[in-house]
RNA sequence: UGGGGUAUAGUGUAAUGGUAGCACAACUGACUCUGGAUCAGUUUGUCUAGGUUCGAAUCCUAGUACCCCAGCCA
């Protein structure tokens, strides 16, 4: 079903890789790169792309270099340098020995802004941002040539010398291309090469005051790594003429860049500077807050590697904007989860129930199956005795008709236990329900009966003195609103943050076969859903964190007008 | 208003002049010691209007809508 036999369908740009491929354009060679900017954590829209470059490389027999495009050291900082390149490898994609900066190329780069000068299609201006904004024009009108365009080649080299010796203040003077004010594409009149720019730069210290800026820099990367195809996002297709023009005029090789839509998700964000913002107001607990769409996020929230690379192969690849629902991702979660989870019983809501007809003081070890999916994950033993928790959930006092679970003179079945039949319900002074009282039948040990009598349901269950006590943190949508990023006039993003994005529940118990469980330990609680160990979890404080639920048929259910339900 | 892009079910994505297919979602039903999983089935689509053609999602013409660009960010 998945596999469609030869009869791979490609996107637009594997087939262009196919093309190159048959015509010859690189030799055969297959070479992309991955270029992240370390100013904020990898989110599920980079894993797209992150797929797309290692997976071509793989399918193709080329190579991915994960490259760092570190050109802008007010932003960036080691601690995402080092989140990238574990989230790259968590994913499971490897860049061997290929792991670049382009601060590395700083010097080259230098040194081909000096050629492109002494070519003279390039000039120091001594234009302030302003001016220079200023002189640029707009959509509709042209821009006016600056004062400075003229300069002699040399007085321009000299200046440029000075620029990166430190003899200038920042922002008193830029390198700029010699192209064409009046240019239609905004991005060809005369662009910005360097900047001056008085920073401490992560990796090279204060050796530079002087910066590259994405356009001149990132065609140089992408040629000195010898990239053949440089995928990037659709919002650089106006500054792909620009691209071509600086490697045009140096004597490099020449990749060709190819864009794509980025990716979108509803009821979250996927701009780094909405997610920065959540982590700095703290709206969220960090980057790594398990309701966040970052890849330390769903990594910590329980997401398995497996299921986000098969989500990335699912959603295709295009050049126009869309929403993919989340509701995908969360499918491609349960599809994996599903195969590869061990399944245990947990309450996250008890209600006591006594077994009245049960022998005090006895405990029995009973089977259960570790994972119905996968035969060879084994069995375990679970403890019964006389007193038990079950879910809340699972008892209503005036059931309506569709509710098959424990109600009063009904009986159901204890997963891998016994048949119970609930007697009597002792509520407090306030009504609330308190303890159920339950017979117990002997004969159907382990969840068969021998009489071959059905019930209606089976449910989860812990015997309470062996039950151990857990944190359980219930996540939903960050947000309310499908698409935060398209909100009403007047209102913010975060005016849909949904207030019932996390529930602590600190009251949970857990059977005792999963007590030395570690962070990131992936479970099904069945009837529940999949959750995993959190990092802040530790010995005899369990912390585990919701990662999905299972597709409830009886929420559905519930959820309809009260009609279908009696 | 200048330039650059893009339009296929509710959502996403195929079909490259020859039966509009797939996935998710939704809805039925079967099965079930998880109201899980699995299986079977149903509903819903080519932006609009013309044209070319035996035949158009695909080619042509004219519209419409949406996205990107006026950082010394990437």
């Amino acid at each position: 079903m998945t596999e469609n036999n030869s009869e791979q369908r490609l996107d637009f740009i594997r087939q262009m890789v196919v093309e190159d491929n048959k015509s010859g354009k690189w030799k055969g060679r297959v070479a992309t790169r991955f270029p992240p900017e370390p100013n904020g954590y990898l989110h599920i829209g980079h894993a797209k792309s992150i797929c797309l470059n290692f997976g071509i490389a793989s399918e193709f027999g080329g190579t991915c270099n994960l490259r760092f495009d570190d050109t802008n050291p007010e932003k960036e900082e080691q601690e995402y340098v080092d989140s990238i390149t574990d989230n790259v490898k968590w994913l499971g994609w490897d860049w061997q020995d290929r792991l670049y900066f382009a601060s590395d190329y700083f010097q080259q780069m230098y040194d081909f802004a000096v050629h492109i000068i002494e070519s003279g299609k390039a000039y120091v201006c001594d234009q302030t941002a302003d001016q220079v904004r200023e002189y640029r024009g707009t959509l509709t009108q042209p821009g006016k040539n600056s004062p400075f365009r003229n300069r002699s080649i040399e007085e321009n080299i000299d200046l440029f010398e000075r620029m990166r010796k430190g003899e200038f203040a920042d922002g008193t003077k830029t390198l700029r291309a010699k192209i064409d004010m009046a240019h239609p594409n905004l991005n060809l009149r005369d662009p910005i090469m360097y900047r001056i720019l008085r920073a401490t730069h992560h990796r090279t210290g204060d050796t530079w005051c002087i910066y590259p800026t994405y356009d001149w820099a990132h065609g140089l990367e992408d040629s000195i790594e010898g990239i053949t195809h440089s995928i990037c996002t659709l919002e650089f297709e106006n500054h792909r003429p620009l691209y071509d023009w600086f490697i045009d005029q140096l004597p490099i090789h020449h990749p060709q860049q190819i864009e794509f839509a980025r990716l979108n998700l509803t009821y979250t964000v996927m701009s780094k500077r909405k997610l920065l913002q959540l982590v700095e107001q703290n709206l969220v607990k960090g980057w790594d807050d398990p309701r966040m769409p970052t890849i330390s996020g769903m990594r910590r929230r329980g997401y398995s590697p497996e299921s986000i690379r098969n989500f990335c192969t699912l959603i295709g690849i295009n050049k126009f904007n869309s929403t993919i629902d989340i509701a995908l991702l969360e499918h491609c979660l349960r599809e994996d989860l599903n195969k590869t989870s061990s399944r245990v019983m947990a309450v996250i809501n008890p209600l006591k129930v006594v077994i009245d007809n049960y022998p005090d003081d006895q405990t029995e070890m009973l089977d259960a199956v570790n994972n119905p999916e996968d035969p060879s994950a084994g069995i375990r033993k679970v403890p019964f005795s006389k007193v038990l928790y079950i879910e809340q959930d699972d008892f209503m006092e005036n059931p309506p008709k569709k509710f098959f679970r424990l109600s009063p003179g009904r009986e159901v079945r204890l997963r891998y236990a016994y048949f119970i039949t609930c007697t009597n319900v002792v509520k407090d002074s306030a009504g609330k329900i308190t303890e159920l009282h339950c017979t117990y039948d002997p004969a159907t040990r382990g969840g068969d009966a021998p009489d071959g009598r059905k019930v209606k349901s089976t449910i989860h269950w812990l015997s309470a003195k062996d039950a151990i006590k857990a944190e359980v943190r219930l996540y939903d949508h960050l947000f309310t609103s499908a698409n935060p990023d398209d909100v009403p006039e007047g209102k913010k993003f975060t005016d849909f943050l949904n207030p019932d994005s996390l529930k602590t529940l600190d009251n949970c118990f857990i059977e005792p076969s999963i007590a030395n469980a570690k962070p990131l330990n992936r479970f099904q609680f069945e009837r529940l859903g999949y959750f995993s160990v959190d990092i802040d979890s530790r010995p005899g404080k369990l912390v585990f964190n919701r990662t999905t639920t299972l597709k409830d048929s009886w929420a559905k259910i519930q959820q309809k007008p009260t009609a279908d339900l009696i």
